[in-house]
DNA sequence: GTTCCGCATGAATCGATAG
DNA sequence: ACTATCGATTCATGCGGAA
């Protein structure tokens, strides 16, 4: 099978409009945060934060089919000793345009920056907002259970001290728990708390996030030949990931650098002849996303 | 020493006003949710939960030293498959009263109550948002500081000689590892993500939280001596491990069962004789807390 | 082929210093 | 005075070279 990969440079606010109503199945995306510093990639000051998003998100709301979800990954910033308010404001006024504010996920960044401060400790987690257009919206959720097949089963089996301490990302998509809480279970059903850790490869892109974070809500919210939107394309991790997984993709990237960058990696259409397993059941490490 | 018990039968907001200005160090509360049905205990309709619990933190601000902390615990509940808001809403109104909404923590329910929904996973955390009058605020952190990964006990284990004066020569290389500096640490410092799991003991109030939730919080911004307050008292947790941790408490609590509930738990006056360890850091597995 | 170990670095924050 | 920039702080993780 083929899946198509569009790619689009420019602002996202304008490049929605070339996109058809009703036409996407899940958008997931991490906008550039708020940030006070005006030489940052896509620095937007707090207080314009909200007024800057509202436009991209009313777009949004009108590609977005109505059995589709936007998965939202954002967290505020400390201001002055205090947390900002721009997600709360923003997800109030998005209600106002008629979104469903349907869930919020947690994602526990198990390897969060160091540092330590009179006033706090570490920030170690981020919101992932789950938006509808309806209450009813497509959601498969035996997708991310964790089948235990062979591998798990061999895996249990020599399980070490590390496997059952330290390393939880190991297990599936790295959400959930503790493998040794399997034993003697068929399947988990995972929680609205993702554990994961940020990644640290060879990205360019300041805003990356690790790839099992896409990878799973693509796999709960879309089937195989749904389209996979990211208007804040960024270094691309969201489309290459949803066309791994024979997903069509659709990215937005306003920075020339980072667009090129992905178009040397993904065709406009990539056939697919193999039917490779899901990674988390692969023996082998995930496939490396080479920079060239 | 001893410490002081004092108990409330009543509604919070008119039993707070007979509390002397700047008289607390720590609130810690978990208020009745909000829900729609009116036959729960506290049972407030989310339209109306703001405006009920403005008058009590308006309150609440007075009585806090201004070096003081209050923490409450909540989370928003599903009303017909969207989260609410009034807890975003709450935050915003609680600001325009002079409150500093410091931080929000995590709670991450580790065993959380088992279910699934048609259209989404199991709720697996609450959140933990702390509130300040000013910027400077009192905070013992090497309080709550954790044991360390197994990596570093490891390496710290097996490092060499060479390994220590040639870190220690390198000092002001700037940004990397210091192993030398690690020597004779075993602890971390946490993030604001709490790993605890709820618990169920024969607790008859809906609303109780693990020991450890108000125990984390207790040592993290008071000393002993200091004043802990939960107006929304309930079965008592709050109250029964702050004076446990020798720290004066003052509790309030509407519904008669549960005041006395308390009251027979907690004397007016709790003589400690024993000056040794508190009873968090003895080795009792009953009072293990238990956060990564 | 394992296991071990050194190292880089990640959506950070504060406070001091410079412009 | 006010804003912008910079240095210090510090832990989990995976990778790659060494044993």
């Amino acid at each position: 099978m083929t899946v198509k990969n569009e790619l689009f440079l420019g602002d996202s606010k304008k490049e929605l409009e070339k996109l058809p109503d009703n036409s996407i199945d899940l958008i997931f995306t991490s906008p550039p945060y708020a940030d006070q510093r005006k030489n940052t990639y896509g620095g937007i000051h707090p207080d314009k934060y909200v007024e800057w998003f509202l436009p991209v998100s009313e777009q949004l709301l009108r590609v977005l089919k109505p059995t589709g979800t936007f998965v939202l990954n954002i967290k505020e910033r400390v201001v002055k000793g205090e947390r900002s308010t721009y997600v709360m404001e923003l997800i109030l006024e998005m209600k106002k345009q008629g979104w469903l504010w349907t869930e919020e996920y947690i994602w526990h960044k198990k390897n969060s920056y160091p540092g330590k401060w009179p006033n706090r400790f570490r920030d170690a987690w981020e919101r992932l907002l789950q938006f509808n257009k309806e209450k009813k919206f497509n959601m498969y959720q035996e997708e991310v259970m964790v089948p235990m097949g062979d591998w798990a089963k061999t895996r249990l089996r020599k399980l070490s001290d590390t496997d059952k301490t330290r390393d939880e990302s190991k297990v599936g998509s790295g959400f959930g728990k503790n493998i040794s809480n399997w034993v003697g279970r068929d399947k988990a059903y995972p929680t609205n708390v993702l554990h994961l850790a940020t990644e640290c490869s060879n990205k360019k892109h300041s805003a990356a996030f690790p790839e099992g974070l896409p990878e799973w809500f693509i796999k709960l919210f879309t089937k195989e030949g749904d389209t996979v939107l990211d208007p804040f394309m960024g270094s691309g991790t969201t489309n290459i990931v949803a066309s791994q997984m024979k997903r069509n993709t659709i990215g937005i990237e306003i920075v020339p650098e980072y667009y090129e960058m992905v178009k040397d990696q993904l065709q406009p259409e990539e056939l697919y002849l193999l039917e490779p397993k899901p990674s988390y059941e692969s023996d082998q490490p995930r496939r490396r996303i080479s920079i060239r």
